[in-house]
DNA sequence: ATGATTTCGGATAAAATCCTCCGAAACAAC
DNA sequence: GTTGTTTCGGAGGATTTTATCCGAAATCAT
């Protein structure tokens, strides 16, 4: 798996808040419940995402979740640095504690252009625009209902 | 992590012993020593790859591995797909259950030419190119001797 | 045959990831 | 202040991944 699945929560999660109304405070129950993750789990994650400072929380009533000022120009490399680490762009494909261009694995060569590629797009796609795609029709966020699942292929 | 350490040893002992005189047997013990890895879980590997059909093994004086008739031009991508599973280059990155052209998570349509490049390229490299280009002295299959790890860099 | 060597197969342990639970603190409404 | 709601923080459980151990089977040399 290319994400781990707390990173695939925090960017789920994330970009749902980007589609609400910004300054509105989000019920963790209720982005779980949307997105069909665990309540408790998730909440976890959303602490996380406090800390390392892409969100605001407040308990209580009224409480809930909101992105910081300006969080929805926040970048997926961002959100992933804070999930996955930093060797997730930069570790070597066969495991190698130092693969540079000077010293490196067979596979660097061919590696290195297409992880080029990916960390570029991760810095392109911001919530933003994420979350007026969603907005747009176009694209969804959740799984399909079950009824549907059987008749759309996977690929 | 993009591979799992099973992937990465997977494809380092493949490797090697693409690197040696084909038929004769290597020893795990050998494969496990020159590139550092434990040995009884590479040997758990190596079964694997045994039952996946890449590696003949024999036991006794004289056994070990050796790679399979024509293995030498097995790509990556047969290799990942034993040792990672197929959801691997399939699963949407958000982790929707399905993501298709038809109906796609808000990424999809920037990941799908990043997603192609990366198959490409795991079908395209064979154990035999990456074996002559250790052999080539130009890159390694094993981390540098730690006296030298420090000054070497990370990417 | 006997002994030495090596993989095989199953059980088990250790660590990381994924996930749950619960009491406490903060906050709003009454 | 009391009550209801929500996040916070810590503890712990479940599952998967990573790793170890050991007896058994196969193989070869003597």
């Amino acid at each position: 798996m290319i994400l781990s699945r707390t990173s695939q929560y925090a960017l789920q999660a994330l970009i749902f808040i980007a589609t609400r109304p910004p300054g509105e405070p989000v019920l963790n129950r209720e982005i779980a419940s949307y997105l069909d993750v665990p309540p408790a789990y998730l909440a976890k994650i959303m602490q996380s995402l406090c800390k390392g400072g892409l969100l605001y929380s407040f308990r209580g009533r009224l409480g809930g979740f909101c992105l910081r000022e300006g969080a929805e120009k926040t970048d997926l490399m961002k959100i992933l640095l804070l999930t996955e680490g930093t060797g997730f762009t930069q570790d070597c494909v066969l495991g190698l504690k130092v693969c540079s261009d000077a010293t490196a694995c067979p596979m660097h060569a061919k590696w290195v252009p297409i992880k080029k590629k990916l960390v570029s797009l991760l810095n392109d796609q911001t919530l933003e625009k994420l979350a007026r795609a969603v907005q747009s029709g176009k694209y969804r966020l959740t799984d399909l209902p079950s009824s549907l699942l059987a008749s759309a292929g996977r690929n």
